[in-house]
DNA sequence: AATCTATTGCAACACTGTTGCAAATATAAA
DNA sequence: TTTATATTTGCAACAGTGTTGCAATAGATT
């Protein structure tokens, strides 16, 4: 995979913050450095990578964040905090849900999202 | 609020399965009876009389279900398993996580959704 | 510098969900 | 039963998210 300027804005962009951004927010903050298709390839590219993970946030839109604490196969294990009044995503790394399914049910994937307020909102 | 026959047949689709329905699935089964806008309409007013629940699926779009066990105001507190090879998605009702985030947040709504295999397809 | 292949931009599309407004209809009142 | 009225519906139009095909562009390698 190669590096491109788009790639390693996004990539700055993501790194450099402890948000979760949205392709839209991504897109804002580049100001036209590329286009929005691009946006999304890159993150793809990115994820491939293992630099980001994604996840979907609980009003159904995807987000991405870097991949800090994160180990190698359960980027999406750890809860997603979506602050309703000043509309931050963040990764909460160390709170990882503890649940018990009916054994008959395989686990595959998990995704979980809480909403309310942030430490700042509080 | 009335009760009308895009109503009775949309709440009699989501009461008769145990499944959830998705906005498509259920303009599929009604096979035109209303239009698509109707069915928007419908369910947040059955949502609002508290028959039946959303939630944002794995996927990001919204699913349906029918309260059974659900008590009052946590509808959505308990986990969907979306089977990723029949495509069915089933309330656990009886599933519900149990986690902690630090104490600085303050948590309103959750969301818990699992993927995998549906005992059906194991 | 020339080559090759991955990446990009563009246009077009599918899908989900929402809104405004006029017409239709369920329900309550006469 | 008929009338009045407030709710519900259909339609058209829209915004937002995400995807695809294809030709043009730009990294990386030689
Ligand atoms: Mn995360
Ligand atoms: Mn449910
Ligand atoms: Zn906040
Ligand atoms: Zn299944």
């Amino acid at each position: 995979m190669r590096n491109t300027v788009a790639k390693t804005e996004i990539l700055n962009l993501i790194k450099s913050s402890n948000q979760a951004f949205s392709h839209a927010e991504i897109e804002a903050k580049l100001e036209g450095l590329c286009n929005r298709v691009t946006i999304y390839r890159v993150l793809e590219r990115l994820e491939e990578e293992g630099q980001i993970h994604k996840f979907v946030n609980i009003n159904g839109v995807l987000k991405f964040a870097a991949c800090h604490d994160c180990t190698d196969h359960h980027h999406d294990h750890h809860a997603h905090f979506n602050c309703t009044s000043c509309g931050t995503v963040t990764c909460l790394e160390e709170v990882e849900p503890v649940y018990k399914v009916p054994k008959k049910y395989k686990v595959q994937e998990v995704n979980f999202t809480l909403s309310g307020l942030c430490p700042n909102c509080c």
